[in-house]
DNA sequence: GTCTATACTCGGATAGAC
DNA sequence: GTCTATCCGAGTATAGAC
């Protein structure tokens, strides 16, 4: 397969010939480190979006946190392995953390619209599909050009949408 | 190494065998392969970019064309494949492909905002950035939920930065 | 200049000792 | 339950005939 098992597999604490015990082959693995890392990155996210504040206080937290922007999104850049993508069982976690993604931040959009946060012309689902492509493509951009920066005024050039000038 | 060269390598029409006559080995294939797709993606969006009409209406004609979204962006893409992210030869066409999108993008909302066309608050870097980033971002979610629609949306989503509601 | 045959290397998987 | 040794297959590359 791609690269996210093997990566993970043989820097492994264990030697590589007894992880047949805990997984019957390289897509099990690869189920079980995708699982973890979605859960670990919805659990984050979720952290921001009930904290305290407006909505579009905990938006803007989410967007300006700190991120190891040059290893790329780890669950976008999945979209890019082919073995992933062609197991229904390894691409849906992919799907649906996006999903709840887009969602999440659907809702906030709308939330902030509500409470006249935000321009009432907003249409909350495209904003969040915005912005969560704006966040995968800064990823992209950054790493084609190593710098992080990239990220920054990927998101920076989206502000205007949300009333920040 | 990883999928582009392998894919276009063995589905060529002459064998394997003889392609040591033309290329020294995978990563000289891969450069051919890489450097070919940058100069149809560059030649195709210079097109739409110097036709005629105001910028706002090239910029838009551009974001709006009909692309193959669910295979994702070829250039973009290649941000995910380590061993052409390692090879300085094989970064460099894409981080620069990239970056002159970016720039050229960049110049046509300066132009836009010149001409009244746009807000002349936008920051033409980062409204730049944020294009691209919402492009290559709306390849990541279109093929994480195998869903077309989705690059449309995001597109849709950043319009208001436009002045397209 | 293109073909077939062959060799090398590495990731993925299994066997069996401990 | 973990280790070492070994096998298998795919991708990469070379040799040499035509």
């Amino acid at each position: 397969m791609g690269t996210s098992p093997k990566a993970i597999q043989q820097r492994a604490e264990a030697g590589q010939g007894s992880m047949y015990h805990h997984f019957s082959g390289k897509p099990a693995l690869a189920l079980a480190a995708i699982e973890r890392t979605a859960e670990e990155m919805t659990g984050r996210a979720e952290a921001q979006f009930s904290a305290a504040g407006t909505a579009k206080e905990r938006l803007l937290a989410y967007l300006r946190r700190s991120r190891d922007v040059l290893r790329g999104c780890p669950i976008g850049g999945l979209t890019q392995d082919p073995d992933i993508m062609a197991d229904p069982a390894l691409r849906a976690p992919v799907t649906s953390t996006l999903a709840w993604l887009r969602g999440r931040i659907a809702g906030l959009v709308a939330e902030g619209v509500a409470a006249g946060e935000f321009d009432a012309a907003l249409d909350p689902e495209r904003t969040a599909t915005a912005i969560v492509a704006v966040m995968q493509g800064g990823y992209v951009l950054a790493r084609a050009a190593d710098d992080a920066g990239l990220f920054e005024d990927a998101i920076a050039g989206i502000l205007p949408l949300l009333g920040e000038h």
